[in-house]
Parts: structure tokens; sequence; C-alpha cells
DNA sequence: CGGTATGCATAAGGACAATTTATCCATATG
DNA sequence: CATATGGATAAATTGTCCTTATGCATACCG
């Protein structure tokens, strides 16, 4: 389909000989030896069978035959290098990342503004699949899944472990002379109480889980759901202290007891290992890492 | 000055991959392996940074960036190899010829023509010119030149002996009686009397040169000039008998002896040795040695 | 009018990119 | 479910491309 091309390296050395009509100005355009122009330029020639330039004393100048050839080259390449360099700015120019809903809303939401104030030229698109985005086949640059961080060939980055504990808002507290134990909590609604978290919470505290049985299930599943539903005082809600740090701060929301606990997964960024060095992927690593590592300080 | 460029291997492999929307496809047309072309597209996708294809099952598909730069590496490759074909052609459609006089007029200028109804595609170009040409530095494909032979770098092909011998007119041959010895030849004029080759034939033949002296001169300094006084009937002219073979088939000519001197030069077909593989270098050395050939025949 | 500097050509050698071979894997297809 | 298709990958090989070192011709300068 394409016609016969001549040989690149050697075209695009025979450009630059062109237009500068010296080889050695070529040369140091291209970054290399004049010999390597030379030999380049004569390959060219020995190849169209015909010379490209005449040698004249202390300059070179196109034959008939590198006169027809050379502007064609030499707007080739520009094309060339125009799609190049805009293909390569957008690409920097778009971001795409896959993430879980509760992490989308939980965190990256409220945050995801201060990255955008760093990098202006950025354009951020979130594409929020409960599904592990296959990085071969979706045009996304990096995700932020749950799971226990171990992704052959991609690249992770513990973000959060996903550690929880009972919240609710102060008022609610309040209604019932705040909490000493944890058994007080079974004395008031719980939202989702079939989430096994309440079990593994309640057992690590001692109590028994016994009180969660026959309670009206309210499956609402997404952190973000059931924290709004803690806030407005409908219940306790069984949440990760990291979502809802302006909440715990601000007072919307209190937690009535230390323990944390853990079911082992966690939060991770990831990104194809053989991207690591790509511009928006390592400025997006280094914000969010950012991120996590102030918070943990405070 | 010129844009950073791709890589331009893995560019036009691209270019073939995203007119197919196949690996395999473009390895085939770039007569390659897949290996080969999945090996080039990672290094063009690791020098953009971003893929330019989504690995779906049986085909790949254009990511964004792949879209947005295809269009216009397809029409870069497009004007290049234009460019290149017609170059090409172009080159091979013209044949610069460097040539004595003398050799242009009395052999070459009537035999051409069937050259050229052999190639009718090539435009033949004579630069006739006394100097030497110096194939670096002038637009010559090939040159025929009078010398020894000894040219290094240049590739060349014996053509013709300069032997000589006298001509005249059948007519003024007959205003003497024919002619049965070599003196009988100083019994007419003689055409540029001064011309070294005239005592060399006279010494050969036996005859003493001393009759040459103080003959009018009338330097011509051509054969074909010189021919063509032999034909008036103007006088005894010393000529190459190769440049009147048509003159002396049909009678316009004689040679009254058999005798043929030769001064050691010889005309030569000479071209740059590395061009010997120009198609239109070895059309015209085919048709000059054959035509030579067949001559030697006869 | 010679000496020097500039620019290109060439040969030899080496570095590294491009390619092939040989598998492997996933998935569409019959 | 077996097979075929299309792509990815690793290792080894090949070959291009480039550099170093040098030579040569010519223009320029004192």
């Amino acid at each position: 389909m394409a016609a016969q091309l001549p040989p690149l390296q050697a075209t695009r050395v025979f450009e630059a000989a062109a237009r500068h009509g010296s080889f050695t100005k070529a040369a140091e355009e291209l970054g290399m030896t004049q010999a390597a122009v030379s030999y380049q330029i004569k390959v060219l020639e020995d190849r169209i069978g015909t010379p490209l330039f005449l040698r004249r004393p202390r300059q070179v100048t196109l034959t008939e035959a590198g006169q027809r050839l050379a502007p064609a080259i030499t707007e080739a390449f520009e094309l060339i290098g125009a799609a190049w360099a805009s293909a390569r700015s957008g690409a920097q120019g778009m971001l795409s990342i896959s993430t879980v809903q509760t992490f989308a809303s939980n965190w990256l939401a409220q945050r995801i503004g201060s990255f955008q104030m760093a990098h202006p030229g950025l354009a951020v698109r979130f594409d929020t699949s409960p599904r592990f985005v296959d990085f071969a086949r979706e045009e996304v640059d990096l995700a932020i899944r749950a799971g226990n961080g171990d992704w052959p060939g991609l690249a992770t980055h513990l973000l959060l472990r996903t550690e929880f504990t009972p919240m609710l808002s102060p008022k609610l507290a309040a209604s019932i002379g705040g909490l000493k134990e944890p058994t007080d909590l079974l004395r008031l609604p719980i939202i989702d109480p079939d989430d096994p978290w309440w079990t593994q919470w309640l057992t690590e505290a001692g109590a028994s889980a016994e009180g969660l049985k026959g309670r009206v299930r309210s499956r609402m599943g997404s952190q973000a759901v059931e924290g709004g539903a803690a806030i407005a005082g409908q219940g306790v809600a069984m949440l990760t202290p990291a979502f809802f740090a302006s909440e715990l701060a601000d007072g919307r929301l209190v937690q009535p007891f230390e323990l944390l606990c853990s079911d082992g997964h966690a939060y991770w960024l990831v990104y194809p290992e053989a991207r690591r060095n790509a511009p928006k992927i390592s400025a997006f690593r280094s914000w969010i890492l950012a991120e996590f590592a102030a918070s943990a300080e405070e």
C-alpha cells in the first residue's frame, strides 16, 4: 500500500544537510559527526542512484534531483514534527483516573482541586467503575483500587489502609448520655448492621456481636452515603476515619472509641510499571503521596 | 531548527499499524515479523509517554493520542514516498553525457537515436566540453573521453582506438588517376598537414614526410570539419575510419590504403565506479558497447 | 605566494538499535 | 471444548549507524 520509502534516517540527515547547504552544519544540528552525515548522504545517493549534492569547494549544493527532493522532505518532516509535538503535549494534557466510587467521593473529590491548581494545564478525567481497569484495553493512565497490592506488572503505592471504627453525630451520642462502652452502641440505630465490619469491630472490642441480629437491614453500600446518614443523626456508621477527616475535625461526626480495626485491605495507587516516568503520572503520584504523608503527620 | 522528531523507524511502523489496525498485517506489509512491530510500537509509546494503541482481543485500535497522530504521519509518509518516487524516476529519466566534440559529432550524433528509441523514457543531455568532467562537481552521469584509460576511481570501457588513415573523395582520387603509392597523396591538397598524424602515417607507410613542408596550413581541428572538406573534394584528410563508416560505405569517401596507424590514444566510456549499477548508466553502457561490438564484427 | 583553516570523503572499529526466533497468553471461533 | 488468531515478551543475533582518525582539496590570510 505505502509507496516504497527511502531509508528514513538517511532522509532525515539529507533534509538537514539540504537546509543548511553544509554537512558540517547539519551534523551540528543533528548532534552527530560530519562523517556520519557524509555517510548517510552517500547511503541515500546509492539508493536513489544519482548524486543529491554537488561537492563544491567549501560547500555542497543540491543537484537537480536533490532540489526536487528537498522541499517535499522538509515539509514532510515538519508535518511529523508538528504532529508529534502536539500529540506529545496533548497526551500530557489529559490525565485519566480510574477509581472506585468510595475513594472518589470520600477523598478525591474534596482534594483534587489542589492538584489541578498545581497543574493548570492538565485536565483530569475520572472513570469510576467498579471493575479493575485493564490498562492495555482502556484509555486510563492510573487507577486507585482497593486490594492487597499484589498486581504483577503494575507499580503500586499504598495510600490508605481501610481501617474502620464506629462514628456518629455528637447529638445522637448525647441523646443517650454519651458512649462509655462499646455495647452502648447497640442502644442506637446501626447503619448497615450486616456489614461484616460491624461484626469484626465488636468482636475485637470485646463485645458480643449478638446485638446485631434481627436489626433492620439498611444496606447503603457506600461510605459516603452512610456517612451522610450518620451526620444526619440517623444512626451509627462503621466508617474509615481518613475519609471523614474534615467531619471529625469540625465536629459533625465523632469517633467515640479509639479502637481501629482493619480487614487488611487498602487503597492503592496503581499504574503500568512502564509508564512510571511519564510526566503526568509522576506529577499525580507526587501529589497524592504528599497528601497522604501530610495527613499522616497530623 | 527542525522540531524534535520521533524515532523514524518506529514512526514508520506505527503508520502501517495504524493504517491496518493490526500489528500482524503491518508486519507483513513491512516485511518483518510481528514481534518487531510490537517492539517498535512500544518504543514509540515509551517515547511519547502514552499508549497509542488499545490492545483489544484480536485487534488493536488507536487511542485518542494515536488517532491524533496517525493522519498526519500517514500524510507525511505519503509525501515522502511520492517525492522519493518522483526523484527516483526523475533521476532515471535524464542521462547527462559529457563528451568531447569529436566523438559527439563524428559518432554519437548519428547513433544516439537508436539508444533513445530503445529507452523512450530517458532524456539525453549532452555536455560537450574539452575539460575532463569532475563527477563530484558537475551533474554528469557519464563521460566519453580520449586518454589512456587510467583514471582511478572511475570505471572505464575502451570504445575505440584512435586509428587513422588518409581519406578523400573518390572524385578527387580519380582526378589524378587513382592512388597507387602513399607518395601519390602528396600530389593532392592535404587538409591540415601540420597534424602530427600525417607525419606518423607517412613515416610508417615508408614515405618521406618531407613533402608536407611548406604546405598551406589549414588547421581545422576537428575530424567532422576535415571530413566534410574531404567529402567536398577539397583535399585528403587524415581521419579515423570508425568515425566515417557510413561515408566509406556509401562511397562519399574512400580509404586508398590499408595502413592504419594509431597514436595509442583511445576513446573511453567512463563513469564513477560506485554508480555502475544505476539503471541509466548500465543501459547506456550496454548500448554503446553493443554498438562497438557490432561495428567490430563488420 | 606559501601556510593555515575549512569542509568533505573514507576506513576501521565499536555501540546499540532493530529484528528474528521461540514461546507464552488471552480470546474469539467453530 | 479444542483450535486458531493476534499480540507480548525474552534472548540472541544481526546490521545499521556512528565515531575516531586520517587524508585531500581548496579558499583564505598574512
